[in-house]
RNA sequence: GGUCCUGUGGUGUAGCGGUUAACAUGCCAGUCUGUCACACUGGAGAUCGCGGGUUCGAUUCCCGUCAGGACCGCCA
């Protein structure tokens, strides 16, 4: 036996018996006479006790943070309890000691209130990763998967798996691009997700397919975004678009319950893409709180305001929110902030109204009686009440808005972090078109089967055409989404027609999945979670650097390896490659 | 690709056109029999990210560069 306990276990119950524990040393506090040493494993802490008159206590002095020890001893009562330690109550009288490895001065304080900055605690993450705040994090994302696989094998799913060397393909992120030797000047790329594969599970006769899979995007990155991270992937057969939200909702109420025990109600509520744009500004609204858009263009059709006319006339968008009891809790000045902070938006700037009997604001003069008139009556002012309007093209005056409305509500603390409001956005556009490119772009994916009604548009207005699209938001997150995919060969060149894609681009990029099509396809549809940003939610954290255990930086580096790095030249002409100058 | 913020002992911060570069913590030594962020006393530890410029003089101001972070674009 190497050890009896762990040390978050013994209890004035083991009193009297001898234990052989193991771990880190957490702190040593050195009394003279007297030495304590905190010996730190998996799972707690638990104090070890030097008397004067133990022989070992010369040696325990020459003990440093971070050693690892094994010591056998006797559980006694402590003469001085600590109620904040789950082994508080007791302490080992330790009889033999022996020091397993002995540790440098660690770079950084290895406890929760460490005071390393990020770019340190990456660098030393295994010591980071030590501090028990992390342990649990990823003990919690654990639990989570451990209750998806349960949930998801419950429900008659199969666990399948996928390559990771695949075929790169023109639509959606830039790849991650993996050099062939045997086939020099070719490429395999790693995954941007499983859609193909699972969607091919279902040709091949699967009905239930699931995998938590590590997916691969060559993109900028974000606080909430990094370059490979992993999704819940789930696929199904001869189903509905009901079945795959029913399955989702059940999938989530568990994970809520056993997670952090909190119950939610099913089914959740569902808004159109419309809907969600109009009342939000958004395809992810935080719908944990009011506040929501008021579109103002019928109010202001014939302004005399030059601002929103020349809006109104380019078939720009007025919208509003009105902040209740904003008045007060926004100056002058803190509105001057928030215009300047829309301006990444592109907002040209931002327009204000307060209210108490009357409307007041730098605006006011230009508009008519009966304008403000209807202006109160739309937005619903009341005393005390602040209106911020924005005027712009649709996708400024949406993006800015959202803004406002999110850093306001946080502000005014108009919500709680641990309401889980989820909401499905549904009946997303199959297309949108792209100014610059002067094409259509699948919103969702090129695989989305499209509302049968709407069969007649794909090429008289695609960009009237609804998808089979949905996805899961919450607390203004999106958690997944998904689709019902299209079964019928027909319909998927159609697709990819109108994405500009001719006969042989489509066969060159696809062929492979057009001719598996031709040879039976049951309609299936499915859905992908983002593993990494459930744990975020769950274990509170706003960084997605938090819940993995060995991030990059927001330049794709990896401190700890420091990947990517060069490799040598004969490495390179193995695979046929040779660098372009420019080497340092 | 762009905007903004940060870079000073091991770690985290303060600071200022001329300083003995300050504070906290960690580290080392000593005192201490009940600590648990032990306490107290003393000590060591910094080419102020790197390169250039302005200046009599730059850690401080300017330019560039590198690194880290936040955001915009991007992420079907």
């Amino acid at each position: 036996m190497t050890y009896t306990h762990h040390n978050n276990e013994l209890t004035m119950a083991d009193i009297g018996t001898t234990v052989k524990l193991k771990g880190f040393v957490s702190k040593k506090r050195d009394l003279g006479n007297l030495v304590f040493i905190d010996l730190r494993d998996q799972e707690g802490i638990t104090q070890l006790a030097f008397d004067a008159d133990n022989p070992l206590k010369a040696t325990a002095e020459a003990i440093k943070n971070e050693f690892v020890l094994s010591v056998q001893g006797t559980v006694r009562e402590r003469s001085s309890k600590n109620p904040n330690l789950r082994t508080g109550d007791i302490e080992i009288d330790v009889a033999t000691i022996e020091v397993l490895s002995t540790a440098k001065q660690p770079p950084m304080i290895i406890a929760d209130e460490t005071d390393a900055l990020e770019d340190t605690r990456l660098k030393y993450r295994y010591l980071d990763l030590r501090r028990p705040r992390m342990h649990k994090i990823l003990k919690t994302r654990h639990h989570i998967t451990r209750v998806v696989r349960e949930f998801l094998n419950g429900e008659g799913f199969y666990d399948l798996e996928t390559p990771m060397l695949t075929k790169s393909t023109p639509e959606g992120a830039r790849d991650y691009i993996v050099p062939s030797r045997n086939h020099k000047g070719s490429f395999y790329a790693l995954p941007q997700s499983p859609q193909l594969f699972k969607q091919l599970f279902m040709i091949s006769g699967f009905e239930k397919y699931y995998q938590i899979a590590r997916c691969f995007r060559d993109e900028d990155l974000r606080a909430d975004r990094q370059p490979e991270f992993t999704q819940i992937d789930v696929e199904m057969s001869f189903i509905d678009q009901e079945a795959v939200l029913a399955m989702s909702e059940r999938m989530m109420q568990r994970l809520l319950k056993e997670i952090r025990g909190i119950d939610i109600k099913t089914p959740f509520p569902r808004l159109t893409y419309k809907e969600a744009l109009e009342r939000f500004g958004t395809d992810k609204p935080d719908t944990r709180f009011g506040m929501e858009h008021i579109t103002l263009n019928a109010i202001f059709k014939a302004t005399a305001f030059k601002v929103f006319k020349a809006v109104s006339d380019t078939g720009g968008l007025i919208k509003a929110i009105n902040v209740k009891n904003g008045e007060k809790a926004y100056s002058r000045k803190k509105i001057d902030g928030l215009t300047k902070a829309i301006a990444k938006y592109g907002a040209k700037g931002l327009a204000f109204f307060k209210y108490d009997g009357s409307f007041s604001g730098p605006a006011v003069k230009f508009l008519s009686d009966t304008e403000l008139e209807n202006l109160k009556t739309k937005t619903g002012m009341e005393q005390g009440d602040l209106l911020l309007v924005v005027a712009d093209k649709p996708s400024v005056v949406n993006a800015a808005l959202n803004y406002l409305r999110n850093t306001i509500a946080k502000e005014m603390e108009l919500y709680d972090e641990d309401t889980f409001d989820f909401t499905w956005v549904v009946d997303w556009p199959m297309f949108e078109y792209n100014e610059e490119d002067r094409r259509y772009y699948a919103l969702h994916h090129p695989f989305t089967r499209i509302h049968d009604s709407d069969k007649t548009k794909i090429e008289t207005a695609p960009d009237q055409v609804l998808a089979y699209g949905y996805d899961l938001v919450v607390q203004g997150q999106e958690l997944g989404g998904g689709s019902l995919r299209i079964h019928d060969q027909d319909m998927q060149k159609a697709i990819f027609n109108v994405l500009g894609m001719d006969e042989a681009a489509q066969n060159a990029q696809f062929g492979f999945f057009l001719e598996a099509l031709q040879y039976g396809t049951p309609p299936h549809g499915g859905i992908a979670f983002g593993l990494d940003r459930i744990v975020m939610l769950l274990a509170k954290t706003s960084n997605m650097r938090d819940v993995i255990a060995f991030p990059k930086t927001a330049s794709a580096h990896c401190l700890l390896t420091d990947a990517p790095s060069h490799v040598s030249n004969a490495q390179l002409s193995e695979l046929g490659l040779q660098k372009k100058s420019r080497d340092e």
